[in-house]
DNA sequence: AAGGAAATACCGACTAGCCGGTATTTTTAT
DNA sequence: ATAAAAATACCGGCTAGTCGGTATTTCCTT
């Protein structure tokens, strides 16, 4: 397959450096970088690509926004975004513009390749790492890596969402001091000793 | 010259994409690369690379962070840190560390090249984007729209590295009482009542 | 059925942070 | 020089969380 390939990012560091990967690679093309939004779509109509790499973040205009004039207008190119966010906001959204594909920056060489791949087949390809089902195998995997129970999980997500232990203790019908005894017992786990610690960690670990 | 590069940066495609653009340089050899800050310096020993592009932020330890300590240490690779940020705060701290460099991810291609060339000949090398108005301008006008002081900023920076207000109140030379009237009337400031707020504030607003 | 792990809950004591306030000193702006 | 803002520090009282422990019940695995 021959497939010609747009950049669109902010960071022209991160440009170059995809556009030499990718050039290395048989059967793409980068026909072009941009590093404002405003400046992707005449970039098409110009460069004509099959595919558009595109970060949300970008001055002039927002990556999101210009997915969505693209996809409005009809365009024969295929969009995926690339992000830092693996915030469901902005999945929801890509979705619902209809992007082609969602890729996280914490994805591979081999997961850009796969998601151009796929997208050229006619495919759409969202980052296996957002969503629901990766979250129950990163809890499954997690729970062995540092031993915590499902109650502890669940207790740390709602930690993570500013909770304190009394809310958490009425929300799950349990005493405040039960609440407690599982954070005392996930801190000496985790080697931690306060909440910030904790919800950094449950932000590392995408809890 | 023969230059051997470490890659640190917590996002993978990066790191991916840096290394395909690098290893097609005549005289550099990536050697390795890494996502998160604790395994920067462990992978140092390992690879003894001459250079190691350091992104700052990186789940585990701070880039800047793992810079000082590897500093501190005596050792002989030379760091750039590689960042998207023009804080100034952040190229001050680099300075401080004795960092050999720092580049945004705005910054080309080429003028990565030019300075991983600058650092193996011995000399620094800070982007010339950055620049004393802009951060003076953003801190200003930061502490204009939530009308925070200079000292209740110094104050937040120091919560968000996980300080207690005793030690904070230790590292200013202060009353533990002065660093808890601080950080009420930041609360009240900001309308907020908890040091996960706080911190979720300054990381939002990337004090 | 039995044993072990998880979950639950409590005790006492401590640190940390928050919340209402007041007051004085220092620094900055006019 | 003066006024205002910032910084500093304290009082009393509260909630929240942490830290050492113990004990019982429920659930899961063998």
């Amino acid at each position: 397959m021959n497939c010609r390939v747009l950049i669109a990012d902010d960071h022209v560091l991160f440009n170059d450096a995809i556009k030499a990967m990718l050039e290395a690679v048989e059967g793409i093309t980068v026909v072009g970088q941009v590093s404002r939004g405003n400046e992707v779509i005449p970039m098409i109509d110009k460069t004509k690509p099959d595919i558009c790499l595109l970060d949300i973040n970008m001055p002039g205009q927002n990556g999101l926004m210009v997915a969505e004039r693209l996809k409005e207008s009809g365009s024969a190119t295929r969009v995926i975004i690339i992000s830092m966010y693996q915030d469901k906001r902005f999945v929801t959204e890509s979705k619902r513009i209809k992007a082609d594909g969602y890729l996280l920056k914490d994805a591979s060489k081999a997961e850009l390749l796969a998601a151009i791949e796929m997208v050229m087949n006619g495919e759409t390809f969202y980052d296996p790492k957002l969503g629901k089902d990766i979250n129950q195998h990163a809890e499954d995997s997690f729970i062995k890596k540092f031993n915590l129970t499902k109650r502890e999980i669940e207790i740390i997500r709602l930690v993570k969402e500013n909770m304190t232990a009394r809310e958490i203790a009425d929300k799950l019908c349990l005493s405040v001091l039960t609440i407690e005894t599982h954070r005392r017992n996930i801190n000496l786990k985790l080697g931690i000793k306060n909440t910030l610690s904790l919800v950094r960690f449950a932000e590392t670990y995408n809890i």
